[in-house]
DNA sequence: CTGAAAGCGCTTACAG
DNA sequence: CTGAAAGCGCTTACAG
């Protein structure tokens, strides 16, 4: 049910929709410089040679008369649209904002429009060669399926945070998960004498997740410590499910002295749910995560955490698309750099005003 | 510079972009089902009866050769897009992330696609007639004179959290920012005694702002408080404007015991001042802010703000806009109604667990 | 360098 | 209930 305040709903008009007149077409503007469609059509895409008095004439008329080319007739006698499509599982939340802001950037930087359809259906067929010169998937919003149809198809296709099925070279871009997680478990280790770190992780299949778990293995043999299976447990990329399994562990009486969350948003259930239990977040338990999304400084103790160019990864997949559309050419896998943010989740000391903030506010403040 | 892990980038392959065996056409399907085209699209589009069984010829012609209507062609024949448009001054960040998920459910609920286009270049024309069905438009990303003449066309819009210019009677979503801000600064007076209440504004002319600044007003002349211009600053709806200002008025030594931020980000800005200058939040001075976004709760302490359903109005936006495209109505005014939300940073008690935490989770844990 | 014309794949009066 | 045909507004060989 909506809610109107009764007081501002004043009145309800009836908006008639006019046939609007018609905006002016590539004959208007023919007519009005003195040539033929052919040669309108010519100055406003530059595909050949125009005479420059006549070009003139016709960049006027196209002024004067406020012409813009109407896109469904351009797709249909260029089949080109012009357009790239984004298909994503979720279009909110810390981690696809900044994607997405990445993304609608590079669209717009080169020239295109940009077409999103969020789903968790795989079967979908919104977004395609149909009404798309290239699709951006994210990995759960589409099945192999599809994926194998538009790779025979030889349609533009660049795939986030996921490989390809076997076969299918779909340029794929992603971020430096392994060794971040790597690094970050050592810090624990090194640093914080950890030995009982536990690992939470997100879905099945989900190959961030995956990447991570593997630097987390690598990390503990390197310093010889053996891996214990009850140590791992779902996550789930998300607070809820990570609240249950921590608090699981705590029941269950699980002796453990760190957490490596595989995101932020897993690593903030974490510390609620040791909040919850009594027990002291980085004193008893340290906790990290992964990502650095925007409210991982926030977090009570601030989080330690891998930053990983969410932002970045849009811009550099848009880039990579758009080569592939233009001459048929890609980087088959892009893996962007990752990188340590120690703050306090850990066990390191706070400065005066927490790094990140510091770093946050500098330039507002010199 | 886009780094490339060496190791990974093992190889660059040329993809050549062949054309694919085109798409079967309407033509196609006619010709297996033994009928005209018209027909064909009589059964697509369910605009005229057909027989039965021919009818069934034509799905079964269809489904075998996987037909898909060519939507470029479709809009050029039928003037029509079956496409929204979004126009946004930025697209990421806590505000707007859960704004456009509202949107982008509205709209795919309502058989439409999605066309979003970022820009705080009021002139742009990227989004309009040519090219989508219908606009929604939030505030700083379209100046007036663009938003006069789709009027003067007649084009689907709706105005999301900014009232149209005098004399255009284009509907607008919004939020009960008056009356949450009344209650959440009677709150700030009649609960903790507050006297000396600071107020961080958005931008200038931006409506939220005002209504906001409003309704702080009226809690203080209703509880006879006199204002004080020195108690007002910009606070620009974001972090850094807000720490530079609170920064200024304690360099200033202007006397307050409670702030009232425009905005939760800007109330994020204010808290990080004033612990940075060694006064405690609250004891020394409430601070709350407005929206309840997504990070608010893990502020420290927990902010004290009014929820804004940013969601539904990107829900209800979509509504309206789609009447207006069927049938030419709308309500001129949908106001959304906000709530109180009690946490710590105002200076009441925290609960065993914050209270929106409790609710959070107790989903999970029943 | 320029124009006449075919064609892109549909929808929609119009006639029957 | 069905089909033939015009037309939506462009692009692009082809000819000159």
């Amino acid at each position: 049910m909506i809610y109107v305040s009764a007081f501002r709903k004043r009145f309800q008009v009836e908006m008639t929709t006019i046939p609007s007149s018609s905006a002016p077409t590539i004959a208007d503007v023919a007519r009005q410089a003195g040539v033929s469609i052919a040669t309108v059509s010519r100055v406003v895409n530059g595909t050949a040679a125009v005479v420059p008095e006549t070009a003139e004439r016709v960049r006027t008329a196209i002024a004067e008369l406020h012409y813009t080319p109407h896109p469904a007739a351009r797709t249909l006698a260029s089949r080109r649209t012009h357009t790239l499509g984004l298909l994503l599982p979720e279009i909110s939340g810390a981690f696809f904002s900044p994607m997405l802001k990445g993304i609608e950037a590079g669209v717009r930087e080169a020239g295109y429009d940009l077409l999103i359809h969020s789903t968790q259906d795989g079967r979908h067929r919104r977004l395609g060669e149909h009404n798309t010169d290239g699709l951006l998937i994210f990995i759960g919003s589409t099945d192999n399926d599809e994926l194998r149809r538009l790779y025979q198809l030889n349609f533009p296709t660049v795939l986030l945070h996921q490989t390809p099925p076997d076969g299918l070279q779909i340029p794929v871009i992603a971020v430096e998960n392994k060794n971040g997680a790597e690094k970050l478990v050592e810090h624990l280790i090194t640093e914080h004498h950890r030995k009982r770190i536990a690992f939470l992780r997100g879905q099945v299949g989900h190959e961030d997740s995956t990447w991570r778990e593997r630097g987390y293995y690598d990390a503990l043999a390197k310093h010889g410590i053996i891996s214990d299976p009850a140590l791992v447990a779902y996550g789930g990329f998300n607070e809820q499910e990570a609240f249950k399994s921590v608090t699981q562990w705590i029941k269950d009486g699980v002796a453990l002295n760190a957490i490596f969350a595989a995101d932020d948003e897993s690593a903030s259930g974490a510390i609620l749910a040791l909040r919850q239990a009594g027990k002291r977040v980085p004193q008893d338990v340290s906790v990290v995560g992964f990502d650095d999304v925007s409210f991982s400084r926030f977090l009570t103790p601030p989080l330690t955490t891998v930053r990983a160019p969410i932002e970045q990864v849009g811009r550099e997949a848009v880039r990579q698309l758009v080569r592939l559309i233009r001459d048929g050419t890609s980087d088959p896998e892009v893996l962007l750099p990752t990188e340590l943010v120690i703050r306090q989740s850990c066990g390191c000391q706070a400065a005066a005003l927490d790094q990140s903030q510091e770093e946050y506010f500098s330039s507002t403040r010199r």
